[in-house]
DNA sequence: CTCCTGTCTTGATGTTTATCGAATCAGTCG
DNA sequence: CGACTGATTCGATAAACATCAAGACAGGAG
């Protein structure tokens, strides 16, 4: 099982109606879907923080060991499992070196989730 | 109970760290609670429709009678409920005109969220 | 090879959530 | 007032979720 870190099929970024701002029309069923997953990750206060962190690292990434320090108030399985949480969305996006594992956004499609909410602004 | 539709305290424009793009630094566990609340209202489906029907919306509001009929798959009292998330989240704003209940974004707090992850592009 | 540390998976548990049908509230029209 | 339509709330149920403790796996150090 080398499975465990790969990227593999990222589900965000194969159909995902790219870039088309909330405001336009309506969001059809399947795209919905897609956004939703992503939105529902994002719907969670130590989920938040982790991407924070990991969006915010210098360099780019993260090792996990960084996140695991008691700044959340939760176990190392449920900090991994948040992470799961985030990859499988499609936002961030994690791989193994050696001992530690490190963690980096997945800038594109935070992107597009972001301009999705700024459109109705205009 | 005239409560029912008044727009009442809105959770997300009193505290709400606005405006710090999640890059900047580690949200504190305060904002990210109150993001995380906007954030879950997105993260479902048929609430994610609803809103791109809400925001598109010509004239800027949406009676809710539009949205009941069965383009989404769900009965009244669950459209219902998912405009209550909503507006509990603080995304939408609701009104009561006589026979009908109008619904409209509430541009600010979508904007905030937007802006959150757009900044992690630059 | 064997231990040790870091990360993840599994299994269990309590909580939250989506959904519906039935009942209720709000406003209009006879 | 009394019936009718639109929208919400209430109560119940099944599915999804967050969390933890215990165990498993990966890689480095003795």
């Amino acid at each position: 099982m080398s499975k465990q870190l790969v990227v593999l099929d990222n589900p965000a970024d194969t159909a995902a109606a790219c870039c088309a701002p909330i405001t336009e029309a309506s969001l059809d069923a399947e795209a919905a879907t897609d956004l939703a997953r992503m939105f529902k990750a994002l719907g969670d206060p130590i989920r938040l923080r982790l991407l924070s962190r990991i969006t915010s690292a210098e360099g780019g990434e993260i090792c996990v060991c960084d996140l695991t320090g008691d700044d959340f108030n939760v176990t190392g399985p449920t900090i991994s499992h948040h992470l799961k949480v985030l990859r499988e969305a499609g936002l961030i996006d994690g791989e193994r070196r050696g001992t530690w594992v490190y963690y980096r956004p997945v800038v594109a499609n935070l992107r597009q989730l972001g301009a999705l909410l700024e459109a109705p602004t205009a």
